[in-house]
DNA sequence: TCGCCTCAAACTGTGGACAATATACCTCTA
DNA sequence: TAGAGGTATATTGTCCACAGTTTGAGGCGA
């Protein structure tokens, strides 16, 4: 983890980002300990911006401080990654009702165009490029829902991310494979079918989730998981039946 | 705003929550540009943890910092208010739909003494102290359904607090006439009522959202409300006629 | 070998110093 | 008087120093 942040003004946030990745992308590794001198070391920066900017992953649950302790990254857990799945999906489900009917031609557009980035970097196995339009796909849904239903659709979508790349890391085209499910998503948003667009994310999201339960508790059944949809996202498992 | 920080050990934690609850409260008012310098001063604390504390709160929103600007308190604004009042009721009917079927006899009966005390300062006309067993009975009833559920409801609970505040002051009274609704949901989570719990709550935040609404935008409709209502927990309308 | 104690090294929390930047005032001009 | 320009002041962003705490390696005793 070795890099430089620039000399020039506001560190604090760029600080903030490089070690948010570094987390989400794992070369933090979770339950890792480090100290502030160290951190500051490698970005090659001072312990004061670094301080705020892990006050910052603090906040969002990315490191664990306690007081007159070193860092501490933070540790994954079914517990916790069940949360973040059942919260995106709650969540996106009452963003997608707002939205979808509401949405531009220039807004679906702007989704076709990310869908077929996607699409190409499939084609082209180039998978890391992915990242950034499989984002922008999933947020460009719910983002007329405002800015801070967007942050925190964001914040579950970067933190589900950190689950994902945990447990997909050894075959990364997998993580990709349901492709065809983001265009079932979009072919109901155009068709405005919002019921149709929500059962598909819940479908979405409950498959990737599945993966990441059972890599975390062996042994983990979709019974549970099917439960655990009919709570967050009602109706949805009979709408799934097509 | 004149106050002293202890001075042994983790400022940083203490300073937020003076300067939080500041906000919250209203003595720091929406809008006002203030430099650090003074609020160290204030504090009695030096720049340094005032600078991590601010950071906590740019990231909660309650601060606007901009490089090398003053702070700034965030403002208050009907769409921020209604993306507060969406998403509370959003998230808190599927927390509901998790945990009030698995709440134990225990929890019942700490949601009653919260209810009681909220009954007993509301004879008293002790208003003030009503705060602390309001926000333990709403988070109460969700408590279950995880850390990560309840830091965000939390969160929001009190984001909305600091609307109702602000609107409610002159008349600190009116914003708790609402006793009659926690008995409501208090009945329906003890007869194990789900949709009747979420129904009695998205009530009891939308007749406060209507208020907090109306100063905010003179004219709002509860036309527009309802249509909200119907998008953020659909079906909710028709079970509240009774 | 294992557990405990001791103590030096490493680390955290905080205040202060200093350069870079923004703000406010004051002057000058039309 | 209103507006533009320039300068002094205030403020931010950062690094560094120092006191207090934790950490961990080595030594001691059983």
């Amino acid at each position: 983890m070795k890099g430089e942040a620039s000399r020039d003004g506001q560190n604090v946030l760029l600080i903030h980002d490089l070690l948010r990745h570094s987390i989400l992308r794992g070369s933090l590794a979770p339950g890792q300990v480090t100290s502030q001198l160290e951190l500051a070391r490698d970005l090659g920066v001072g312990r004061t911006p670094l301080r705020e900017a892990l006050r910052l992953l603090q906040r969002e649950g990315l490191v664990v401080q306690e007081p007159n302790r070193r860092v501490r990254i933070a540790e994954l857990s079914i517990s916790d990654a069940e949360q973040i799945y059942t919260m995106r999906i709650a969540l996106e489900a009452a963003a997608i009702r707002m939205t979808v009917p509401t949405l531009t031609p220039e807004d679906l557009a702007e989704l076709e165009g990310l869908y077929a980035q996607m699409e190409h970097y499939m084609r082209t196995q180039d998978f890391e490029r992915m990242d950034v339009p499989h984002r922008a796909f999933h947020l460009g849904l719910v983002r007329a829902a405002g800015p801070r239903w967007l942050e925190e659709i964001g914040q579950l979508f970067d933190h589900a991310e950190r689950y994902r790349v945990a447990f997909f890391r050894a075959r990364p085209e997998r993580g990709y494979l349901r492709q065809a499910e983001h265009r079932a998503m979009l072919d109901a948003a155009v068709g405005r079918d919002v019921e149709r667009t929500i059962a598909c994310m819940a479908q979405h999201y409950a498959h990737t989730a599945l993966v990441v339960f059972s890599q975390l508790q062996p042994g983990y059944t979709s019974t549970r998981l099917n439960a655990i949809l009919e709570v967050v996202a009602p109706g949805v498992l009979a709408k799934l039946s097509f």
